[in-house]
DNA sequence: TATGAATGAGCATTCATTCAT
DNA sequence: CATGAATGAATGCTCATTCAT
């Protein structure tokens, strides 16, 4: 292993450090109330440290969630790719892997609603944002492929695995969907009915799953 | 009409206003970087004039909450109240009840999430917190007896009722839930299962919903 | 006087206020080691009051500038509007008048230099910028009008009144034309050598002088 | 060559480098908005480094000045020994010199008017101020020779000789003297007119010059 | 010697809140 | 009631300087 590896290394693991502490602080006080001094103190190093690794406390946050959402990637990429799961089990996989993530940062959603505002992204690099928007793609598409994969094996009703992963993510984050209708409703060739769709075909799944 | 209640109706008037304002800053920026300042001139008001009628900036934000809350509440017990509808045609209502909430103040999962900072509690008036955790409270009993009417008729299945009920209000206001459950936590005498357990139901409910 | 009048006075006076109180301090200290809370205690003002009639610090500085700029532009043009004066008088009240600025602000030439900077000039309104730009040329404009009234009517030499307002100009506020230059080095039409020709001017003047 | 000998030439060797450095980052974003990271990185060195040669940023700063006072110094002294020379034909070789000065080093002035805060002297060797204050007054003395030296032979007109290196001076460093003004003001023996004669000089030099 | 990560005191700036008018 | 100028505590962030390696 080379030093520049080490170094690497080292950082990670410094910025794992951080954004552990920076978890704990938040989850106790909430982000607008946390300050860089709690975080650093939670996290044994000088506030002035904080800035070696992260640009700004709204990187910071930003941060925590882009680690949820690396995790809850890795975790569907698992689910999608085990062969040879039937399409149930493969439900009640996902379902465990999202229980997981929830183990694992209880506190996502909040996160993630905090990145919703414009004042928010114009802090955090452009980087940083198309590494979020990327996974989150990336993990509605799994989620897709999951129950694309029952529908093609007739296990699942057609029609509503997007629907299905969607509902699923907006319970999770819906806030980025609605990020995204924002950038719609800019572009001018949207409405802001976004989640109004995503909640009806929430109500549709639900309809069915009450009716005997 | 005494001159009491003129000037009663007329801080209401005022109320409203301001916080028809607040709804329009807290969407454009962020509950975090929305200042006092912006919402005064987007109310066409004196910052000093707010405090006139909010005691703070985190009670203006809940008393959005309780707002929506309470125009929830009066959709709810509206449909639960209709006897000719046949159960389907109530959820059909309450799926229409909730879409107008969406429209009324699609800010209400992000205001709700706002409250579940114990610091911001600590800023409220026990008046408003007694208020929203009452109107929360009937909410979700009245979506309960909608359900609870379909299982009595025998067109729904049993037991879920209540889960389907969490399920809409985890998609709506899951956080202040989330708050009860961290007080529970406070006390020791509970712990951070609530949201896992509401995910969990609504999971079964799905995952009805998917097979054929 | 209306109150709208009346109020733009009361703003004038404060930033009066404020300006001499900075100009102390920085005296005292310096403009780096001059914090705003020293000159907030100079002003018998709060640190945040300040920065309702400045935007900054680069831009409080700056005004320091300006206003001297303003000081020197109202003498000058006096000096210059003087028709009953022989032009060797006009030198003369032209001699008083930049006494006077000295005594009004000594610190003009550090004002003036520190505005040199880019940085600086990042963080400063582009109405202050052209404000001051423009002061400085219409100063130098009507010095060299002094002079070249002299010359019309043959008691000076010909050919130098620019390069005498100049090198006069240099010594209380060399940078900002030096600032000049900067510009049009950056255009690619010029180059550093802009200072180079004050001083070949005034060594052509400080040689006529010094010979017998 | 002995060891010790060829480790005091690497010594200065570095710290020409560190000074190259600084004066290009002084240059371009002046002295305050630069850093000693800037430094550092120009440098191509580590910021620790800097400290090995420098005590801290305003001795940095200093021996700039320091340095350009040697150069400018050696310059006239040459000047001032060339026996050969006329008196006219010497004021042409100043002229050259203090050209080469400002070529060597165009941010002189500010680097000079740096000095003048005593919040920065009292971060200075007491050996590198009497350093420059010794070069600064050779420096003035060797100027006054040159002008001396005509005066005796004839070809300048008398009494000027100070005044004009002190303009001269002034251009370049005025507030070197400045700052001894400042320490005058200081003790309670002096006043602030020291500039103020510096100008009044200069005018009578300039006023003769502009006559026919 | 050289490094550069870490420091932490210091500071500019913000903004919820107050209060004299 | 309404104002909005003033407040000043709070805090994000910087950067000269240090020190273990």
């Amino acid at each position: 292993m080379g030093i520049r590896e080490r170094k690497e290394r080292e950082k990670g693991r410094r910025r794992q450090q951080i954004m552990i502490a920076a978890k704990r602080v938040f989850s106790l006080k909430g982000f607008n109330k946390a300050t860089m001094e709690d975080i650093a103190n939670e996290a044994e190093l000088s506030p002035g440290t904080l800035y070696l690794y992260f640009k700004n406390k709204d990187e910071l946050c930003a941060s925590l969630s882009l680690r949820i959402l690396q995790y809850l990637n890795i975790k569907l990429k698992y689910v999608s790719s085990e062969k040879e799961l039937e399409p149930e089990q493969k439900i009640e996989a996902l379902k465990e892997a999202m229980y997981d993530v929830y183990e694992f940062d209880p506190l996502i959603l909040i996160n993630m609603l905090h990145l919703q505002s414009s004042e928010v992204l114009k802090n955090l690099s452009s980087q940083l944002v198309s590494d979020i928007k990327e996974l989150s793609n990336n993990s509605i598409e799994t989620m897709a492929d999951i129950f694309e994969d029952g529908i093609k094996k007739n296990v699942f009703i057609d029609k509503k695995p997007v629907a299905f992963a969607e509902i699923l993510w907006a319970l999770f984050s819906g806030v980025v969907l609605c990020d995204e209708s924002k950038e719609i409703i800019k572009s001018n060739k949207g409405n802001k009915n976004y989640l109004k769709l995503t909640l009806e075909n929430a109500f549709e799944i639900f309809a069915r799953g009450i009716k005997k």
